[in-house]
DNA sequence: TATGAATGAGGGTTCATTCAT
DNA sequence: AATGAATGAACCCTCATTCAT
């Protein structure tokens, strides 16, 4: 299995670096060589083609990212703890990998849309975990029974994303785990005073 | 004042049709130009240079997009209402001139990110006109005192550009009217059952 | 049309000296533009790419070859003579242009298949000016009835061709117009004594 | 002797087979390599390098092939007998084995100048054997006195090759071999009626 | 103003060959 | 002898921009 290779995360994590640091336009495939210590040549033995990188990169990372968010969503948690859990962890991630943000956030939305579907893929595991928890929360009887799930759904990952590209734009001037609390509070409370 | 000699508006109104058709990645400045009906050069006439076809696209287009909300908001409406109206004008413009969204929605977010620094500029005003609903709202004490206004901002702006992306993605097989009342609870009232 | 500016007949005539000097493979684009006195793109202007420089080359030189080879083979004279003038025609304007017949010959012959391909359909013309000569010889019964017109056309081309090749190859050592005689001798006439 | 080791004919006949199957230009030597059941380093165990595989092939080849003309031409038959069996055996070799045909008539002639000067080496041995046949025929006053002895040879050569290359073009959709009398009288009587 | 022919920099990918094991 | 992972040089083509007319 190449991915075990030490060279296949090499590259990957060399890729990271790069974009982060160039921007999406500005990768080279000879300059991710460069920086993982490997010929340009060896990129081609672990990936089909640049895209292949992006999209490798992706899944390889995100995988990660979403599995650590499931795995501290225990099943003892209410859903709405689940869902600040999911909000805590989503931030504290990104906020210990700032390369890896930048590269999520801003750079790699710059491709085109073949890539961005392909992104989106890996993204729907995320998704899921979301209305999981958003269907658990109407079944216990804890949110309301009469919301549109897809919208909320969109509703939770559109606020996280915005308030992360603004965190990541802002150059990490803040930190952003403080405001997890309040994300939180705001999606599950709404707006209006009681 | 060269933005309002008819080729301006012409080349313009031709790039927001090649880049819907076609794609932000094959949209080069000779399309824009054959479609607008001017020689390549002319283009350079009214644009320094591709990214400020883009940029004014941005400004022109927007700026009218932002000032029907403007107007829409009027005084004797609750801010609750105001939000509402928001988000119904930006539904509804949207899903008027499905080109302009794929472009705004999609295609654009693949420039760079020197352009989407100035697009952000363009859209500092849309968030202006956001926090001024929040702000009453507090001062009128119909929304919650404690909470942190760019948040709300981040939320409100991530959910409906969430919503419209999905929108828009799906191809418009459903009308995205019907959900700006959906969108307009959950922002106002949260997902808590009460 | 093209095919009339200069241009296109400044680039077809840098392709012929640099395959002729440089070789098939060695013949970059960006070689024959800087050879044509222009930039590597205006060949795109000119050319659909490199192969359709190529086999444009061969439809404007061989297309001139073949015409000039038709108009000396005047109705006046027997098919015998006409066989002669044919020969005579092909090796005096090959031997006046040294680097096309380099090109034809020896260069050309590299492509792959598919440029092969364009290239025969071209060569298709000269083989039909020697189908109806053959046809003219049985017709008039100076030629044997019992022949395979096919063969004959093979033996025909194949005996020229094969004639250039080993002159070329020869880097013109001798003149190869003194050899049409004898060529046109054994064709027609064969080997044996009588 | 590398030569008579298995893996030096194992490679030779692997390379014969995949350019006949893939074309000179798609016929990498890792695809040879693993036609042949080795390792890509171990080609260059027994080749110099991919020009030598090329090379060692057409020797090894058309150094049977040649053997088996001039032992079928025996010293009891007439030079014109000769020739009708040197093309007769010609045809024959050719298409009993049709990969090699096309390797021989079609593929290799893409190589460059350099290869193809190395396989004329090769054929000069096939050359003299005509060569040879003719200075008899003209010995024993069969064949006319006053003729180029070169000139015949490429009559004769040039002759058999295109023929022959026209049938592996057409993808022996004839047999070829029913071509070997007709070609013979062609070249030995010539066009003419008497 | 308007034209459009001309420019030329820039990069993903292939594949023959090497060499440590 | 045999392996096969790694190397890195080499090139066609696109397209934003210019400028002579």
């Amino acid at each position: 299995m190449k991915h075990d290779k030490p060279k296949y995360k090499q590259i990957i994590d060399a890729a990271v670096e790069v974009i982060a640091e160039n921007g999406y336009h500005s990768s080279q495939v000879s300059k991710i060589a460069k920086r993982a210590g490997v010929a340009d040549g060896t990129i081609y033995l672990y990936f089909k083609n640049k895209e292949d990188i992006l999209v490798s990169l992706f899944q390889e990372k995100m995988g990660q990212f979403i599995e650590r968010i499931q795995n501290a969503t225990t099943s003892r948690q209410t859903p709405s703890e689940k869902l600040f859990t999911l909000i805590e962890k989503h931030f504290e991630q990104l906020s210990e990998d700032y390369h890896l943000a930048v590269v999520t956030q801003l750079e790699l939305r710059q491709s085109n849309k073949e890539l961005r579907l392909k992104i989106n893929s890996v993204l729907k595991k995320y998704l899921d975990v979301i209305d999981e928890i958003v269907e658990e929360g109407i079944r216990e009887e804890v949110f309301r029974e009469n919301i549109n799930r897809k919208l909320v759904r969109q509703m939770i990952f559109g606020t996280i994303d915005e308030v992360v590209t603004n965190w990541v734009m802002k150059e990490q001037h803040y930190d952003i785990n403080n405001q997890a609390k309040e994300v939180h509070a705001l999606v599950v409370e709404g707006l209006l005073k009681r």
